[in-house]
DNA sequence: CGCCGCCTGTCAACCGGTTGACACCCGATT
DNA sequence: AATCGGGTGTCAACCGGTTGACAGGCGGCG
């Protein structure tokens, strides 16, 4: 990386495309491929290589110019840049199927978002063992997110209490929020929110299947 | 609805946006309100009130105009669009954390999609029971499809086995699949499918968690 | 009855993101 | 040494989506 240009000129599109990039790229590490010409790596993720060539360019030459990329800078070039060249630690708030799910399922540690603590409201939960780790009770979560030096939250708990735990994960130094619950956040302009909307996808793709029972799209 | 236009003009964006009108309008119809102008939902949803009236533009007149929008009238109206004005019922395949999240956590039923089959390949989950529905054997999967009529299905498999699940989903006549494998599924261009990639979530986010930790925002 | 405030439908300008084109660079090969 | 194939960096045109502006409709009120 030679220039980085400001993060905040950076399109929003592109940084959702960057994550994609780092997995296809480690997959391929892992195969022990080491150049990748942007045409291979492009079409393996569906996008056009001029998308992807353009994407790179936000922060500068990766590769000396009239040679492929070279995967082992790539990778730890992108884990810079998207913020994971070091772990970081993360918490989890709802212990329900969602949030075991998370801690299981999308195994966060070789993502490079080791799970720290994972907090729940009911006493039934608090005790469980998810991983090795144990669930908490929500009294520690302040504690604990200071302690672990946790930035980032996720949050699965059920939409009611959604402000009223956003508004204790801010206080306590919280700085970025992916939340599942159907609500919208309100946080100060320092913290990040990503909402994940679960229904939203299945009613998006509804709408698609009726298009094409329906013969209504275009193709043909 | 005077004049729907043919699905396919639809901007993919506007489909997006079309599930969280739906939700809000369906909130504020339980509410007891009946009338609601464009600038009240808009504010609520934190969008542009010229959007809103852009993207209900698209399927035509839903209020006389200068009179606000009727919430009794919308609510069919957009359900009707989105294909949820008679439920859509759908099948699970992988009953392990997510899946189980699912079926519960969205409470698909509601919001119009009930569970009517839920599948996975480990014996040791077969059986177990739901939400009432039993887990099914994978063997049934396409006998239950048929007999239920079921369109749309939801991945939460192992990615490795995600090809392999979809190819026998769209042979036993599924139409839309909604992919939480990490992988890129290959369908013919009759079935529509939307990933739902949750890693790549938590990373969009942590981009601009260093980006706010570093000052890099344009935000100061 | 006429005016006024509020509302929607509609359009045109604008903006960000995508895409294609091309200049230039490199290593291999003849 | 010159050439050739394949590669990246970069830019400008293009396109879809967003936003602001405004014409016109409706009901309430003086």
């Amino acid at each position: 990386m030679r220039k980085l240009r400001r993060h905040s000129e950076v399109p929003e599109a592109t940084i959702h495309r960057l994550p994609r990039y780092l997995e296809k790229l480690k997959l391929l590490q892992a195969m022990g491929v080491e150049d990748v010409s942007s045409r291979q790596l492009a079409e393996s993720l569906d996008i056009k290589a001029s998308q992807l060539r353009h994407d790179f360019h936000y922060f500068g030459g990766f590769s000396r110019p009239g040679r492929p990329y070279q995967v082992g800078k790539l990778v730890p070039a992108l884990e810079t840049i998207i913020g994971v060249s070091e772990p970081q630690p993360v918490a989890i708030i709802g212990a329900g199927h969602l949030g075991q799910a998370l801690a299981n399922y999308a195994n966060m540690d070789v993502q490079g978002f080791p799970v720290r603590g994972v907090f729940d409201a009911n006493p039934r939960l608090v005790g469980l063992e998810i991983r090795g780790q144990p669930v908490r009770d929500m009294d520690s979560l302040e504690d604990v997110i200071s302690q672990e030096g946790i930035r980032i939250a996720i949050l699965t708990v059920p939409a009611p209490f959604a402000q009223a735990v956003t508004d204790r994960l801010v206080k306590a130094g919280i700085v970025g929020i992916v939340n599942f619950a159907p609500t919208d956040l309100k946080v100060p302009k320092t913290v990040a929110v990503r909402n994940e909307r679960l229904a939203v996808g299945i009613m998006a793709l509804s709408f698609k299947v009726k298009c094409i029972l329906e013969g209504d799209c275009g193709v043909e």
